[in-house]
DNA sequence: ACCCACATGTAATGGGTTACATGATTTA
DNA sequence: TAAATCATGTAACCCATTACATGTGGGT
């Protein structure tokens, strides 16, 4: 009944959106786009399925097309309502988490201002490229958001590099 | 000689900013201010400092004030060449980290309009707040960057909400 | 025949979390 | 003298990481 993992919600979610998927399938997407900052390892994802068939918050199904084992799993009634309770928690939703630009930029003043600027300039140039990289879906709210993370985010170094530059 | 987690790094950075610090010290700047992503546990903080002690990315000396025991950190060359190279690590200052709008933002389209809207605007007046609040620090960069984050936040939720608001 | 994608898992490890335990010093 | 703050640490636990192990099915 308590506290999800991000991890677990984040596979909750996928699997409301796919309806039926396998553990491989979950732990595939979050390695090769998701976040990042999740490995999607089976590892991870294969206790995860588990924990939350436990919980009651997944059901499994095992279809059987020929020869091998496959589990889908699908959202059961509660799963839904879990999912739904950490997706609309306004005071988790309103934190900053981790951010690993952040974290360096409030200890840029321990280094040298020629050190700052090259630094700056550089994820500055990094930032705009993975911006006007391709998208890797083609859901257009998910890309329109994706863009808005991507210019907000290019915005906000500028506005850095200026205070920092002023210094 | 490889990896800092971020805890580390971020202790290095502290113990650099004061010049010397206690465990107890760090840990209380990481739970009430620093970034609400590390509890600033002392669970996590004195085997931090112990393993960049044994890495000779710290020094460790004792003061005899009277009475009791008290163990101050300082960088060593070592602490101060590791900090600088996880701090101007361009490659990990450019990803996205964990942020738990966003992550929440890419599936909220598994909600109602109704809910969605409700938890957006919480959700923005919830930050808004927080970007109002007073400081907690009166050194003016730091001041400076954490404001320019918290604008470009809510920017960037307004930004959300007018591209979900049109579906 | 070989390789790649699909598919499932385990084992060792690492590094955080909460909670607990202890004691000295300062302040009300 | 009671309470808060300073100060150090440990123990149990949780969960993610990397690396390994195993096997099927389809394409070249």
């Amino acid at each position: 009944m308590i506290g999800l993992t991000d991890l677990e919600a984040a596979v909750l979610a996928k699997i409301a959106r796919e309806g039926s998927v396998t553990s491989y399938g979950i732990a595939k997407e979050f390695s090769e786009s998701m976040s990042e900052f999740w490995s999607g390892s089976a590892g991870a994802i294969y206790p995860a399925t588990r924990r939350l068939v436990q919980r009651g918050l997944i059901v499994a199904t095992s279809p059987d097309n020929g020869g091998h084992t496959r589990t889908e799993y699908q959202l059961s009634r509660e799963g839904r309502r879990a999912m739904k309770g950490w997706l609309l928690d306004v005071e988790r939703a309103s934190g900053l988490g981790f951010d690993p630009l952040r974290s360096r930029l409030v200890n840029l003043e321990l280094v040298t201002e020629n050190e700052r600027q090259k630094f700056l300039a550089a994820v500055e140039e990094r930032v705009a490229a993975a911006a006007r990289a391709e998208p890797g879906t083609d859901n257009p709210q998910l890309r329109a958001i994706h863009e808005s993370v991507m210019k907000s985010r290019l915005g906000w170094i500028k506005t850095v590099r200026s205070i920092l530059g002023s210094i």
